[in-house]
Parts: C-alpha cells; sequence; structure tokens
DNA sequence: TCAAAAGTGTTACGGATACACCCATGT
DNA sequence: ACATGGGTGTATCCGTAACACTTTTGA
C-alpha cells in the first residue's frame, strides 16, 4: 500500500470504508437431497424484509475472521464447521447506502464460506424466525449482490468437496460409506460416480478406519461404521488428490 | 480517536477503513529458467526504503480492480496480462499505522494476482529506478505482510497454470511448443512431464491450431507456430482440464 | 557427417468405468 | 423366501509415463 501521490489530494480523494463481512453458510441435507443455504430476513434499511446473507460490519478491534465467526454464532449452534474465505466485493454502487456521486462512506464486502453440519445445526430464532434454510435451487431474490455471492460460494462448494477433505468437517465423528456417499451424491450430483467404485477408490486412500461396529438401518445388510483418520491423511494433504 | 460511547454502539464500534490494493505481479522468464515478480522500493513511512508489492488506497469512486489496473500501468508497460482477485488480508495491526489501542483507522488489503508477459514489460523508472524484478526464490524481506501475499499468490500461479488457459494470454500470438513447454517447465519444475507427451497431449486437445509457419532457432529442425484457437477451447471451457 | 532441436511412434502400466455377483439383515 | 441395502470381484477401456526412434536443420 504504497500512496504514492505526491500531491495534497491525498487524504480528500481517499475512499473512506465500512467493511462488513457476509457469510455464504451452506448445509448439506442427504436425506432432502438438497443443498441448503442459510438465509435471514432484513429487519433494516436497504432491502427491508428481503432475504440476505447473514452478514456484519466489522467492529474496531476486530479481524474479519471473528466478524464472520460472531455472525455465525448468533444465527447457528454447530459443534462442526469449515470456514474459509471467499471473495471481496468492493465496486462503488454496490450498497445503495452509498450515496450517488456524493463521494460518501464507501460499502466493502468480504465474504465468507461456511459448511456446517444439517443434523445438529440449530438455528436461533431472533423474532418470529426471520432465519431459515432455502434450497440452494429455490433462492428468492435476495438484498444486494447477495444472489452473486451464493453463486459463487456453490462453485467453491463443489471445488473442495472434490479435492479436499471438508466433508469430514461436517461429518459425525462415525458414518458408513453410504451417507458419505449420499453426502457426495447431494453436492455433485446423480452422475458422478459408482457407489462401488466409489467405495474401493476411497478406501484405497487409507484414511478411513474401519471401526468394527456395525450398524443396521431397517432391511439390508449392517453396514460397518468408519472414521476419518487425520493422521493417515497428513501425508496426502495439499498432494493433488481427487474424492470424487 | 472515534467518538466512543457505550450508549447508540452500533455507530460508534464499527471500525473505519482504508482500503489499499497490493498486486503480485508474476512473469516467467524461461530463458533465465525463473520466475519474477515485481517489487517496488518504498518511498514512505512505514516500511521506508523497504521492497514491497506495488499497491494503492482505494480512491473515491474506484472500483477494486480500477485501483489495481491503475497501480499496473503506473509500474509497467504490457500489452497482455491476466489479472484476478487473490485474497484479502484485514485483521487489526497488520499496518503499524494502526496505532495500537488507538481505535483509529483500519488498513485493509486486497491482493490482486497478475501475470504478464516477460519479454515485452518494461519497467517505469520512477525516480532512480525503485522498481525491479525479483526472482521468487530470492526475495527481500518485504514490508507489511507482502512475504506472506506473494507466497499465496506463487501457489494460485501453479494452479492457474494446471487447470487453465493463461498461459495463452501471456504468450506471444503464435509460438513454438517448445516455447510453451519452457514455459510450464519454469513454472513447474523439471519433473512435471516429458516433452513428448506434453505435445502429444496437448495437440489431442484439439485448441491449438498449427499456423504453418516454421521457425528455426539456430541448429535443429524448424518448429512449427502454433496459434490458441479459443473457438475450439470455449467448449472446453469451465471443464476439468488438466494441462500439466 | 554429426550434433541439436523438433516431431512421431510404441509399449507397459495403473486407474477409472461398468457391471455382475455375493452377503447379511428385516419383514 | 425375497426384498433391501451393504460389500466384493472382474473384464475392459483409456490416459499416462517412459523411452526409442525418425526428421530436418545448422555447423
Amino acid at each position: 500500500m504504497s500512496e504514492s501521490g505526491t500531491k495534497q489530494v491525498k487524504q480528500s480523494v481517499l475512499a473512506d470504508f465500512k467493511v462488513g463481512v457476509d457469510t455464504v453458510i451452506f448445509s448439506v441435507d442427504t436425506e432432502g437431497n438438497r443443498i441448503l443455504v442459510l438465509l435471514v430476513k432484513r429487519e433494516d434499511e436497504p432491502f427491508l424484509k428481503y432475504w440476505g446473507l447473514p452478514g456484519t460490519l466489522v467492529r474496531n478491534g476486530e479481524s474479519l475472521e471473528d466478524a464472520a465467526h460472531r455472525v455465525l454464532v448468533e444465527k447457528i449452534r454447530v459443534n462442526n464447521l469449515y470456514v474459509e474465505q471467499l471473495y471481496t466485493f468492493g465496486g462503488p454502487g454496490r450498497d445503495p447506502r452509498e450515496l450517488p456521486e456524493s463521494f460518501g462512506v464507501r460499502y466493502l464486502s468480504v465474504s465468507y464460506f461456511a459448511l456446517v453440519r444439517f443434523a445438529e445445526a440449530q438455528l436461533i430464532a431472533e423474532g418470529m424466525s426471520g432465519i431459515a434454510w432455502y434450497a440452494i435451487n429455490k433462492l428468492p431474490q435476495l438484498a444486494f449482490d447477495h444472489n452473486q455471492i451464493v453463486e459463487y460460494g456453490y462453485r467453491r462448494l463443489r471445488n473442495k468437496l472434490e479435492y479436499s477433505p471438508v466433508a469430514f468437517d461436517v461429518l459425525p465423528e462415525v458414518f458408513t460409506l453410504s451417507d458419505l456417499y449420499q453426502f457426495y451424491m447431494t453436492v455433485l450430483g446423480e452422475n458422478f460416480s459408482d457407489y462401488s467404485n466409489f467405495r474401493t477408490r476411497l478406501l484405497k486412500l487409507g484414511f478411513l478406519a474401519d471401526t468394527g461396529v456395525k450398524v443396521t438401518r431397517g432391511a439390508g445388510r449392517p453396514a460397518s461404521l468408519y472414521r476419518f483418520d487425520s493422521d493417515a491423511f497428513a501425508p496426502l494433504k495439499d498432494k493433488p488428490l481427487v474424492f470424487i
């Protein structure tokens, strides 16, 4: 950041910003075969009563991550989650609070991506439930440029899943291979892989430990419960891996 | 000092930001077999006389991309380049100008990633050449957290190259397959692929058009000049592609 | 004629795909 | 006993890796 100006203008032309953090919180409902996004109904202008992403403005002494975490904790109670930064949207005019041509304060949004476990996620109803999960393919018109942000996050979700072990951050401690398969099916679509091939591939990678415990769900042969062995995974870290 | 009040908290606790844009500008020197990063010597505090990334603070009415572009144009003259957003660093205290505990203005940096053609890049010497290419493996201690940003950008460079056709944004209009190979070699390292296999794979993808023109460089059989056919590439867009 | 650079061909291996099949349980 | 879901095996295909070979030029 070298503000290379030699003039006096220096201060006057620099834009003043408030920085917002908006988080696309995903969860995967394998039963319902849906990907869900957490939305909140806005109680302030602008975009009053529109649905939008959970977000907040960054406070004094607070890091971006802290702010993202604060919003998350306000809206939802979870034990397991995965968070990472997504993209920063900062063009002038993206927030109606910036009066056109006024050179007032600008609003910049750093978006975050989060993945939580659907089954255990408890929404914290504020007032009369201005908070809800929406299927990603049935989103309403959102406030600001939030539709665009969700779209961006969705691409990231699929990418992350294919190349990194995020799934295990969000699955229970132990799970069956069918659970895992269902999870991937839901996110990546019907035709990503055959079950039996998925199975062999994953097991060959060697970081899924069979606990020996069997679980039976209705009819059918009982399934083994597996555990993600992060030690066994460690050496594979940042190697190009495909989880397809 | 921002007006502090424990009451109408809402307004008073929000941090005020200046937003900076820092760009990691890469070029690939295939002759010298080096990856280069463009650095500028700071002429202001903080970090006076340290080398750092070209950057600026965002002005009124200016988008982040505009700011990134403005800096680029100030430092370097190029025809071809590729630019994309990298990451946003915004923790409190990352800039010494934020007085500790003062709740003064915060400095947030949105970093960008750029790739330019080395051969045609002309550095715009300001004063006595406070601007230079540095080999990525021989960087000095940089201002702020810029070493970290470069590291992040370097990862992105290699990734981009493997999975997307950025190379062609930065190669001449026509080039030999050896040129292309040298380029990949330089970025991805000695052991990424055999030349002949690289060759067959790339040609099979079908978006490299042989111009028929031959060029000869010293001894050896003349090489065909190829052109990147963006129409032929279009259908492959956003399909998972490996350029290795 | 020989070295250097460009370009072609060939073989072997390993992973992915598409199945067919076997196993254990509930009803 | 049979439907249901879990789990195993196998034949085939195709991309990749390794490397030998041919072609065309300059010196």
